[in-house]
DNA sequence: CGGTTTTTTCACCGCTTTTTCACCGCGCAA
DNA sequence: TTGCGCGGTGAAAAAGCGGTGAAAAAACCG
């Protein structure tokens, strides 16, 4: 889904001067020249972040802001010309998310703009192949939708077999990580755990999909779906 | 509930100068002073806000920042006296919610925190699920429309298990925050209690709904009725 | 001050996990 | 073929963890 983004300043030159940049990041963009109208446009548009300059004819920018932030949860980030402390502080603490001073590095507010649209997304930290789910931060593993029980060793080499997933761990590395360095030469563990881990995880713990072996080099995590995501 | 800010600055000069102004508005402040500590101290403490300086020894600002996001959605305002352009685009795409040039301004710094942590906030007092009514803010909690009388130690550990509820909290991070950090090792302190709220709480204590323990790993707070199979 | 509640401490039990050890089977090279 | 290294299997011993109960100590309150 395209975002949209809200421009909102009197002077032409700006607009003109951002817009093509925005559209350039795959942004759609509309424009609002004064304060009344920004709004306006505000509730037609309903984009997911607005540029708002301060000064401006009708109702300024702190205004728009208070009057956005009655009715939404928008982010905002202000450009102005205006650099003084006060001015900074009045519009942050009226709503606006960011504040960027005139004249500004085109580069600078693209990733201001990403930083502050990042925020509204809620990512989850999901990692999942076929019938398996990987909730690191909630520290549990679903197997077709049905929890699956861990030990925290299980967990601790699981994780740090994900942690490098498509790639080949080494069972030395695997022990000095989860048991510490001076277990190093107990590669005796990782075995059991291996068999463990397949015994919960493998739909046929035989003939491993995920935990597989490479003879002699260690052991590599099989994330099956190949969904490689490009980002921006 | 006082918000808690995490300082990450090898300059104690800077750590000393941010930390009363932080305090005199009502945060708490932990500090570190390399990257790793960062982690450590980021992990011990689940700031509720990171400052986060870009050079330091051991891990560097953008690693520290990386190895945030990879757990957390917690807000990182990065403060550093590198104000080039790259410094700064790299920073926010990497996680960073914002980026003040040093030196900056205390009453800016202070209005940029606000703005970051206005944001994160999704205010939800009151915490139900089935028979369970919590209401955070009047330390009050209801079991079938009926107060339950709690003591205060019980409450704040309760607190800490509804604040990551669905997430395990190991009882070493319920002493350390109960009792405080001296007590890490006095993990017995937890089972008493969490008995006594099972008690209080749970329709059938034996078989507990919302206080489950994670063998192994901790306690975890249920909200909704994920129904999980447990052998009788 | 005395009585009550709350917190701390301790010991025991049963269960799960971890560790350890011996053995098996396969592929490979001498 | 035989010997060897590597990885898988199985099971039993050891260790650790969590639940329980109860009593001592501390805090609270009139």
């Amino acid at each position: 889904m395209k975002q949209r983004i809200l421009i909102v300043d009197d002077d032409p030159g700006i607009v003109a001067a951002i817009t093509p940049a925005l559209r350039a990041q795959g942004y759609e963009v509309a424009a609002a020249h004064d304060g009344e109208l920004a709004l306006a446009a505000f509730r037609q548009v309903e984009p997911h972040l607005v540029l708002l300059d301060l000064v401006m004819p009708k109702l300024g920018g702190i205004g728009v802001c208070q009057q956005i932030r009655q009715q939404s949860a928008t982010p905002i980030i202000v450009v102005s010309v205006k650099g003084a402390e006060a001015d900074i502080v009045t519009a942050l603490d009226n709503g606006a998310d960011d504040y960027l001073v005139k004249p500004f590095r085109l580069s600078e507010l693209l990733a201001r703009i990403r930083a502050v649209l990042r925020r509204g997304r809620t990512p989850q930290p999901l990692i999942e192949c076929a019938d398996l789910v990987i909730d690191t931060t909630r520290r549990i593993v679903l197997r077709q939708g049905q929890p699956v029980s861990l030990t925290p060793i299980e967990y601790a080499v699981l994780a740090e077999l994900v942690a490098h997933r498509n790639g080949v761990v080494t069972a030395r590395q695997i022990v000095q990580r989860v048991w510490g360095p001076q277990y190093a030469d107990a590669t005796d563990y990782v075995k059991g755990v291996i068999r463990r881990l397949r015994v919960k995880l493998e739909p046929d713990p035989a003939h491993p999909r995920y935990i597989i072996t490479e003879p002699h080099v260690g052991y590599r995590f099989n994330d099956a779906s190949g969904a490689v995501s490009s980002p921006s």
